[in-house]
DNA sequence: CAAAATAATTTACGCGCGTAAATTTTTGAT
DNA sequence: ATCAAAAATTTACGCGCGTAAATTATTTTG
């Protein structure tokens, strides 16, 4: 098959008997040249494997055809699992998406972005550390690359937002919990990451007035991204010192309620929603993990994929030069009935 | 403090009072330069905030500073957590790690071993699918760029390989079990995704014998990435179907384990080591989240630190001239007592 | 202080491709 | 068959940097 090996972009034109600007266009846009012209410089690939120099493409074009994913934490298998999708969606869209965390880091999410930059990338698909995040940083980010923000909004930054509902979210496991139940009270860190802690923690405060009951918040201590491990501690002392006034708690997100189980397990407090059972727990995000937690967690779920493709879809709009102005996105969520509330 | 943007290597050299070619030599080893040259650089690098073009630097490299990272499955906390650590291992030896997920798929895989290829890194460290993998497009690519294969071997491929001792893992932590109460069962996948998991079935045949008592394994049904599904589904039937042959189980991974717990849990079958529990459960890797199960797996854990550094070490030496004939490292585990067994 | 060693500079070329403008060829509709 | 429109080609230049060779400046050594 291969002969020898084609070294550039002339010597491939040359083989498929084309000339260089017209497998130029070809590799900026297949649609753009003609079908049989496709075809031959398609066969001409199989039989010769030839594939354009990244970095020469991108040096002259101001843009290029990468796409950035940031995420605050990529061992926190949510947003593992959201990054997946987003760059999925990417691929299938024909960019090349790039994968990066901040690992809980604000100086290594300004570093992030300066890598970024310097990638001349196409858009970049954000979700920020948050509170921690340096926002001088990440303002002056946005204005030299598009950048959609996701997860997390940090002001009115970038091009839009697309997140959850947070509000709905809290409201309607809430309201679930009061219903099948006694209310929750309702277990947070003390000082969360990010602003979705805050909106949990007043949609709660407002459900739980318009329900008519006594609102519980437990704030505990703890500070970085080991949200299972301040769960867990933070559960031990709220059961020692009685905290929970009733026995349901609605957790701020799954990665506390998979800790404060485990506060549970180790202080032999049955958790559940049948009769021989001490304590409902109930998370929200809808965790990847939170299947398979002793019991299986109640929660509300993230729709991943709506608020992937809504985001993807977003970015790629810019990026084909649709002018928008700013908006929120906050998508619902999905109540996830399991053992354990 | 900025005045003018600058817009290539000949301006950054102009406004710090250096030629092209001295600039050019700081940026690619900033050790190569007179320290009074250095200075001056670096206080115009603050002044001007200047950073090279990277792709124009790449284009007549044959070598670039980027190291490549793959992993099977990114959203699996294990292989997210290893990723971690490999990759900031790389940046503060001065390499651009960009990272890559196989997401279980044998297809994408090769797909990104091609995308790295055209990055030309400088090595790459490869934790392949397994099984599933492409050999012969493996094989190809460990041909064309400096590859350490680490996790999971796949014959004698690339420059070395680095892992766990499974043999040793099996047989420590059955040890422990044999003598802590009864013998193990071993519970793993019929067809597991690597070869890290018929390490662990003949170690642990191999360790029953040893001890002088009869084996039992459950290989239970399940394709792909899913262990934890799996692990509950295989769970429910082995439970039902009283394929335990004694009240302690040793799981192939971790990730079987979590959803063995689930299944025990559905089951309303005790798990633990006191006197009021009725089964025994152990797993392998000291994956992320076993800490956080109810009750907490005990396990034996992949020392994390010491197998990252370790290729991430004979992968540099390679890179800067060493030549060492293949070799697999396999390195122990820890035993970690927890209150699963 | 002179000689030797080291560092920096000048000069010059090339990498592989993007891209623009002018020209020629092919296509599709009349 | 004719002609306008679309596609492909030719020609030519430039991007930002690596890098080699020859030269000049600076530092170190005796």
């Amino acid at each position: 098959m291969t002969n020898k090996k084609i070294r550039n972009m002339e010597e491939f034109a040359t083989v498929s008997g084309l000339s260089r600007p017209t497998v130029s266009k070809y590799f900026n846009d297949p649609g753009s040249v003609r079908a049989s012209t496709r075809q031959r410089i398609e066969a001409a690939l199989e039989a010769h494997e030839y594939r354009p120099n990244i970095y020469a493409m991108n040096q002259n074009r101001k843009l290029t055809k990468t796409i950035g994913i940031v995420v605050p934490l990529l061992t926190d298998p949510y947003f593992a699992e959201i990054a997946r999708n987003l760059e999925q969606r990417c691929i299938a869209a024909g960019y090349r998406p790039t994968l990066f965390s901040s690992h809980g880091d604000p100086a290594l999410e300004v570093e992030v972005l300066d890598t970024l930059r310097s990638l001349k990338p196409a858009g970049v698909l954000l979700a920020p550390l948050g509170r921690a995040s340096d926002h001088i940083a990440l303002e002056k980010f946005c204005g030299d690359v598009p950048t959609l923000i996701f997860d997390s909004s940090v002001g009115e930054m970038g091009l839009s937002f697309v997140g959850s509902d947070n509000f709905q979210f809290t409201r309607h496991i809430t309201d679930y919990l009061c219903r099948t139940g006694e209310p929750p009270c309702f277990f947070e860190m003390k000082t969360p990451a990010n602003p979705n802690a805050h909106r949990r923690r007043q949609s709660y405060l407002n459900a739980m007035e318009a329900f008519g009951h006594a609102p519980n918040v437990i704030s505990i201590e703890g500070e970085g991204w080991g949200f299972e491990e301040i769960g867990r501690l933070g559960g031990h002392q709220a059961l020692e010192q009685g905290l929970f006034s009733t026995n349901t708690v609605l957790c701020s997100n799954d990665r506390l309620a998979i800790g404060l189980l485990t506060a549970c397990c180790e202080k032999k407090v049955t958790v559940g929603r049948g009769p021989d059972t001490s304590i409902r727990i109930a998370g929200q995000d809808g965790h990847p993990h939170s299947r398979y937690t002793c019991p299986p967690l109640t929660t509300i779920s993230h729709d991943y994929d709506a608020v992937s493709e809504t985001a993807v879809e977003a970015l790629f709009a810019v990026i084909d030069g649709a002018v928008s102005p700013w908006k929120s996105t906050r998508l619902e969520g999905r109540l996830i009935l399991r053992d354990s509330a």
